[in-house]
RNA sequence: GCUCCAGUAGCUCAGUUGGAUAGAGCAACAGCCUUCUAAGCUGUGGGUCGGGCGUUCGAAUCGCUUCUGGGGCACCA
């Protein structure tokens, strides 16, 4: 389609003897809201000037003089905007044989050529349970995973975990008293949080158990035995009960490298920070300025421990020579903007400007609920665990409610479940906040991932009633109907979309454009019977609910989402 | 107080980077299943694009200003 913009582009100049340029013409160029206006349109507006002439003469003029080859039908001028039309056949078997052709590798490019890229999402806090808000995040890092992978780069999906810091004082501590109560090996994650809130409250009353709890964490830096067999033993729990929610969700990571991992490497950052001179005192504290309107990021706190700017700070340096990074995309909540801003700033002086350039963070929005922000004091936190299981119940609930005879009903429900939760939280633009409805997050209808699945087992539906050989001849002419071709057009967008995603860091793009492509497919669903005796017309529309299934499924797996072939 | 982000239909959101009559879903109402799965399709109603000023042939989109909501502003992550 790209080429056919430039085609015009140049005819357009041409046919003003060179009196503009084809870049600006070239960006001027628009696809028409209303379909009824053609497929590209150039308004004439802004010739008035330069050609002392009205719109409207300017754009006959052009019209007249212009020279297109057989893939343009037909150029209209309205209202001083130059509207041109494609020729539908020659896109339709265009489009249509390429997607068959390259089936599951339709949209794959490779101009990631090799280059590595680093993604660092989910990143929990061990010994917490999953929440709403880390399921935001799993999801938009997944998903561009995915993306980057069949555009040709290597990515690495490193699992940034919490798992270091004086909260581990307070919670072994908390283990260490009430460990009889309970049994670890069992909904570990919630002992964990039961224990933390307990001990907590205990430390508010007896301000003495925070001085055992910094000990603790102290002894832990230094390796004490005892406490750091509990501190692994939380962890391993922890990442345990993640990743069974991971593979629910269908993804992983190649790496768990924590916060842990860089206790070990923060000196280094210091001491290159120093030697550069940029390490100044500061109300006790090591800061390194960054710039008059940010404050100063701290380094070394005032009674000489490291903070997490730190461990991110050498998280940096040790990934630009582990990784070799083009990219180190961090996707994390937008309240952690400025301290980015901020460590990005620093990571000047620790790595070459090539790696400097590469850090990316990329924020989202909180997930709130009706009443204000979600609170574990307040019981309000909506844990991933239980969202997923009334999912699931949900999705099951409807299934048997529609078909109780359906095979393999629980992998079913499952794919619908976790697809509705996903969709829903990559359809929104990462930017917004998002206020958590039940109601609204378990609907399966309307703009939702059960509609688009839905789609799919329509089109696959059709597909197993027929024999179509794609090897077979066909006549995409024969699809000449608004449905046939508008749905065809959306098919063909599929490739620039997923590019398009991921130069915004923006699934979203790609979940709203897979509701446009099941929504052309319904229409013409409803409009156009595919089992029809002419044998012609019923290979064409196969080939073209072939081509839909392709797309819908590849741009769901893209989602993170799978596709049920029944439901 | 400073700063960043958001504000579009009753609700939840799109809006192709400044273009033509601002679009979807949900909710409401009215239709469509003896024919490829009705988790669907068609239609109706619903808008001072938070307000104001400006730039422009042309603004939901850019600038200034103001209101509302949210985040951040050094030893938490």
């Amino acid at each position: 389609m790209e080429d056919i913009k430039e085609i015009i582009a140049e005819s357009i100049v041409l046919s003003l003897d060179n009196k503009i340029s084809k870049n600006d013409v070239l960006d001027k160029i628009e696809i028409p809201k209303d379909k009824e206006h053609g497929d590209f349109s150039y308004p004439c507006f802004n010739l008035a000037k330069i050609l002392k002439n009205s719109p409207v003469n300017i754009a006959n003029t052009i019209k007249e003089k212009i020279v297109l080859n057989d893939k343009i039908s037909k150029v209209e001028v309205i209202n001083g905007y130059l509207n041109f039309y494609l020729n539908n056949t020659n896109v339709t078997s265009t489009v249509l044989n390429e997607i068959i052709s390259k089936n599951e590798k339709y949209g794959d490019t490779n101009i990631g050529n090799g280059e590595n890229i680093i993604v660092e999402y989910s990143s929990p806090n061990i010994a917490k349970p999953f929440h709403l808000g880390h399921f935001r995040n799993t999801v938009l890092g997944a998903s561009l995973y995915n993306m980057y992978k069949i555009c040709g780069y290597n990515v690495t999906r490193i699992n940034h975990l919490g798992d270091w810091g004086r909260q581990f004082g307070l919670l072994i501590e908390g283990y260490k008293r009430f460990k009889d109560e309970y049994d670890i090996t069992k909904d570990s994650l919630n002992v964990l949080l039961d224990i933390y809130i307990r001990i907590n409250k205990l430390a508010k009353e007896d301000e003495s158990i925070f001085d055992i709890a910094r000990e603790n964490f102290k002894k832990l830096e230094e390796g004490n035995e005892e406490i750091l067999k509990l501190w692994k033993i939380f962890r391993d729990v922890s990442i345990k009960e993640y990743k069974r929610i991971y593979d629910i969700l269908g993804c992983g990571f190649d790496s768990y490298n924590g916060e842990a991992f860089y206790s070990d490497k923060m000196d280094e950052v210091i001491q290159i920070l120093d030697k550069k001179g940029v390490l100044v005192d500061s109300q006790g504290a090591k800061v390194v300025n960054v710039g008059e309107n940010m404050p100063p990021c701290i380094v070394v706190k005032s009674n000489g421990s490291t903070i997490y700017a730190t461990r991110d700070l050498a998280a940096i340096l040790y990934r630009a020579r582990t990784y070799d990074f083009s990219k180190c995309i961090y996707i994390t909540g937008s309240e952690q903007i400025l301290h980015f801003k901020q460590i990005f700033e620093v990571a000047k002086y620790l790595v070459d400007e090539k790696y400097q350039k590469g850090l990316i963070h990329i924020s989202y929005g909180m997930i709130r609920l009706k009443t204000g922000k979600m609170s574990t004091r307040d019981g309000t936190i909506v844990y991933i665990n239980d969202l997923i299981e009334d999912a699931i119940k949900k999705a099951k609930d409807i299934i048997i409610a529609k078909d109780a005879n359906l095979e393999d009903i629980d992998n079913i429900a499952k794919q619908i479940g976790v697809g509705a939760l996903i969709f829903n939280y990559l359809k929104t633009t990462k930017v917004k906040d998002i206020i958590f409805d039940l109601d609204e997050t378990l609907r399966f209808d309307g703009e939702t991932g059960p509609y688009v699945q839905y789609t799919y087992v329509r089109a696959k539906s059709i597909l197993n009633k027929v024999k179509f050989d794609t090897k077979t001849k066909i006549d995409y002419n024969l699809l000449n109907t608004k449905q046939e071709i508008e749905l065809v057009k959306e098919l063909g967008k599929f490739p620039n979309i997923v590019l398009k995603a991921l130069e915004e860091y923006e699934p979203a793009i790609l979940a709203r454009y897979l509701i446009d492509v099941a929504t052309l497919f319904s229409r013409f669903y409803n409009e156009c019977p595919v089992l029809v005796d002419d044998e012609n017309l019923k290979n064409a529309r196969c080939g073209l609910v072939y081509a839909t299934s392709i797309v819908i499924k590849k741009g769901l797996s893209l989602l993170g989402i799978e596709c049920p072939e029944k439901m």
